[in-house]
DNA sequence: ACCTGAACACCGTTCAAGT
DNA sequence: ACCTGAACACCGTTCAAGT
């Protein structure tokens, strides 16, 4: 029996949430619709907006929540370089997963919601570590990002270039980008 | 005097192209809508399908055009490392000006145009005269096109990064790629 | 072949009302 | 506060018809 005005759903903003990401796993970007939504949920279209402000707020959730996933790499770590990679190595992987929402993403410039601010000030502690001078800092970090942004993004298309070799690229590519960061002019050392 | 049924509007593939082109850079990707270019061809929405498969096509078309604009490379250019620089930042600057689309190239894993075939090419000219065995070089491509992508996307957005800045951004990991990809294992030279 | 009219099957979002 | 019904202002695309 279909509930009446004022006959309350239950719903909640992680319900939301949850099914949003059910539905983009299982039918893709396409589909996650703000009605298609409410449909699965079993509510009106319009019932979503007391959980959540609209759609695009619910995309940028959708993806902070994926970097949920990544857990921060010890800032003491005995090789930065090493944990660098391991950071964006694992990001690139949690990201492929919803490879649908990172086109998005990258237009925003990484719109950046507690678990992107939570992964790059890690990640901002590890360069310090290389010796980077601070203003070097923002930069190598934006490099990092849109690398693996841009390399998750495009293995996860369904272009001619396999998985498994895109994965192969990214990783090439990464050491590259190490490197060229660690061989930045060094800020002056304590004496 | 509105046409009836049969008479012709003298539309033309060029014609599609040439507006949506105009109507993407003055209101941007949402405001581009088969409708909406219709109403500014004076034509009914579907008589665009006269001229254009779909929307899909007709995106790809717009980003692969804009490709037009960049000049490709001498083969036998003195500096093939400065040359292929300067091929990916006259790509990035181009791109630049389509921001909106690239999101969705990069999905399709640069859905290969004409344009983006004859690039490509160039690039890989540029890439075996860096001595890359003949495996290497689709990845070195792929590095550098992910790279461009990815930077220009970034730097289109609406963050809070300046365009300046992204730009610089651009140019030194862009370097720091061709080094590692310079640097890269020689296929063994001629006796 | 090229175009129109009408329609189909959708969108995201807002507004007024009900409890 | 949370939800429904109804509506608004759109989409991309297809189909039948007209010249």
């Amino acid at each position: 029996m279909p509930r009446g005005p004022g006959q309350r759903a239950g719903l909640t903003r992680a319900a939301v949430l949850d099914t949003a990401h059910a539905l983009l796993a299982e039918e893709g970007l396409d589909a996650l619709t703000m009605r298609a939504l409410a449909r699965r949920l079993g509510v009106a279209p319009n019932a979503l907006y007391s959980h959540v402000p609209g759609k695009t707020e619910l995309v940028d959730a959708l993806l902070d929540d994926r970097l949920s996933l990544v857990e921060a790499p010890d800032p003491a770590a005995a090789d930065p370089v090493a944990a660098l990679a391991a950071l964006m190595t694992s990001s690139y992987e949690v990201l492929l997963a919803r490879a649908d929402l990172l086109p998005l993403y990258l237009a925003r410039q990484g719109s950046r919601g507690p678990n992107a601010v939570r992964l790059g000030i890690a990640t901002d502690a590890l360069l310090a570590r290389l010796g980077l001078a601070a203003e070097a800092i923002p930069s190598a970090r934006r490099a990092l990002i849109v690398h693996a942004i841009g390399c998750a993004a495009f293995a996860g298309g369904d272009g001619p270039v396999p998985a498994e070799m895109a994965r192969a690229d990214f990783t090439r590519s990464l050491r590259w980008l190490l490197d060229g960061i660690a061989a930045q002019p060094a800020k002056s050392a304590p004496p």
